[in-house]
RNA sequence: GGAGAGAUGGCCGAGUGGUCGAAGGCGCAGCACUGGAAAUGCUGUAACGGGGUAACUCGUUCGAGGGUUCGAAUCCCUCUCUCUCCGCCA
């Protein structure tokens, strides 16, 4: 959620940035016609509540000092405490609807990008950082994607998940199964190794969550709804771990919170019907480490760098080809600020694709969520920045192995790293 | 699912319908004592919103939402959550 007060007092640069990431579509100047209203109503309303406070304790002076609950004085101080309560009961109700407005259009507002994020429109001016591992990219020409060759080891099996549910889902059998566990196991050991906390919370969350972390109001057909209860699947463990300090205040010494967490995910991917339908990239279901951090303002562009970092190094780790591209503001999340991805090699399709996302929110999720912190000994509260990425997407890391370990016999060797795990060389 | 109890500041915890935003304690900050510290003593210490350069000031907030009343943490209704006992259950 952005500040009401930094719109007010500087509603040409909120807006130009807003305009950074999309020309048209975020106009401020609604919210800024209803803030002015609400204002003027407040302090009209406040004014008579003031009256209206003094008459209660002028009478309630007169009660305790033995006065005659029936006395004229005391009957006129009523009549008068009555009347501003009927103005008042005018005025209350305008003043909420217009609060409640006032929010309900803030929370439709995406982030504002970062001063240092790139400016661009789509996806193609996003800016490559780096790269690493060209020399583990296969000269192999014929690499089966990785559906086939998991299909042909028979660890991958797509036609009976969908007779269980339906398109987008998947079944890993054997090898496939003990892979995917294997790579849960490796990469939570190694983000703990790399000082987070491990959590496992639930994966039905509420909607007050989903609003902190900014999937709702706006992106409700993303998420799948339990229709009975107040639930919805997560579609990502960022939810309940930021959400874990939902309206809290913490103290600074408890900062930063590094927390990283295995769930499954799920997501109803709403229109992107012919996208991706073969394989692991995109399902309706998929395994992920998740990394979440709570941090000071003031540390929070290191921190993200080192988040960054943390999840390079699970593909370093299993020799996977990678690069990091920094998102322009075309294409930042809703809850953003900035944003790099890491998209990893598929020689199949001879191309990069996204693996990890690694977003700085700044105080947006903090504000929406009330996740807040005290500096011991002085005046006040300060939201904290939250910050997220995945550390890595389990499934599309098993896609990027079928294919950058595949030999030419039909046979997939194991990563060094994961050979403990799965106790075995090749599949 | 049945029966009962509860929800108050950063935390614990008191609170007869009337100067209650709320005693007391913990924690924290400042001062005193000390060579320095511990202990002790004194003082201060809620959040949010409006107005003001500021000192300050007004309002709102005792789980949430309604109601009664001139006035509600306190009384009434609805909801949510937590705890205890019983039943069911991986």
């Amino acid at each position: 959620m952005l500040e009401l007060k930094l719109i007010r007092e500087n509603p040409t640069k909120v807006q130009e940035l807003l305009n950074r990431r999309s020309a048209e579509g975020y106009d401020i100047q609604p919210l800024l016609e209803l803030d002015r209203k609400t204002r003027e109503l407040e302090t009209n309303r406040s004014q008579l509540s003031a009256r209206s406070n003094e008459i209660g304790k002028a009478i309630g002076q007169k009660m305790r000092s033995g006065g005659d609950p029936k006395s004229a004085e005391i009957t006129a101080l009523k009549e008068s405490g009555n009347q501003l309560k009927t103005q008042l009961a005018e005025l209350e109700p305008q003043e909420k609807d217009l609060k409640a407005q006032i929010n309900q259009l803030l929370l439709q507002f995406p982030n504002l990008p970062s001063e240092s994020t790139p400016v661009g429109k789509y996806e193609a001016e996003n800016v490559e950082i780096r790269r690493w591992g060209d020399e583990y990219i296969t000269q192999e020409e014929k690499i089966l994607p990785h559906w086939e060759i998991g299909e042909q080891l028979g660890i991958i099996e797509f036609k009976r998940a969908v007779k269980i549910a339906q398109s987008r889902f998947v079944n890993l059998i054997g090898a496939g199964a003990a892979l995917e566990r294997a790579l849960i196991n490796f990469m939570l050991d190694s983000q703990i190794e790399a000082g987070y906390t491990e959590v496992m919370p639930p994966v039905l969350v509420n909607t007050e969550s989903l609003t902190g972390t900014g999937q709702l109001p706006k992106f409700a057909e993303e998420s799948f709804k339990c229709g009975d209860d107040d639930l919805w699947l997560t579609p990502t463990a960022e939810v309940p771990l930021v959400n874990l300090y939902r309206g809290e205040i913490l103290e600074s010494t408890e900062l930063p919170i590094h927390h990283c967490a295995y769930t499954p995910c799920f997501r109803r991917e709403a229109g992107s019907y012919g996208k991706d339908t073969r394989g692991l990239i995109r399902l309706h279901q998929f395994s992920k480490v998740e990394l979440v951090k709570l941090v000071h303002p003031d540390t929070s562009e290191a921190e993200h760098q080192a988040l960054v970092q943390n999840a390079e190094a699970i593909l370093q780790a299993l020799k996977l080809p990678y690069r990091v591209i920094e998102l322009c503001t075309g294409d930042l999340g809703f809850g953003a600020a900035k944003c790099y991805d890491i998209e990893v090699w598929l020689p199949s399709a001879k191309t990069y694709r996204e693996i990890s996302s690694c977003s700085n929110c700044d105080a947006f999720q903090a504000r929406r969520a009330d996740i807040r912190f005290k500096e011991t000994g002085k005046k006040g509260t300060q939201y904290v920045h939250t910050l997220n990425g995945s550390g890595l997407a389990i499934g599309r890391t098993m896609a990027a192995i079928l294919e950058n370990y595949q030999l030419p016999n039909g046979t997939v060797k194991i990563p060094e790293v994961l050979q403990p795990y799965l106790k075995r060389e090749a599949l």
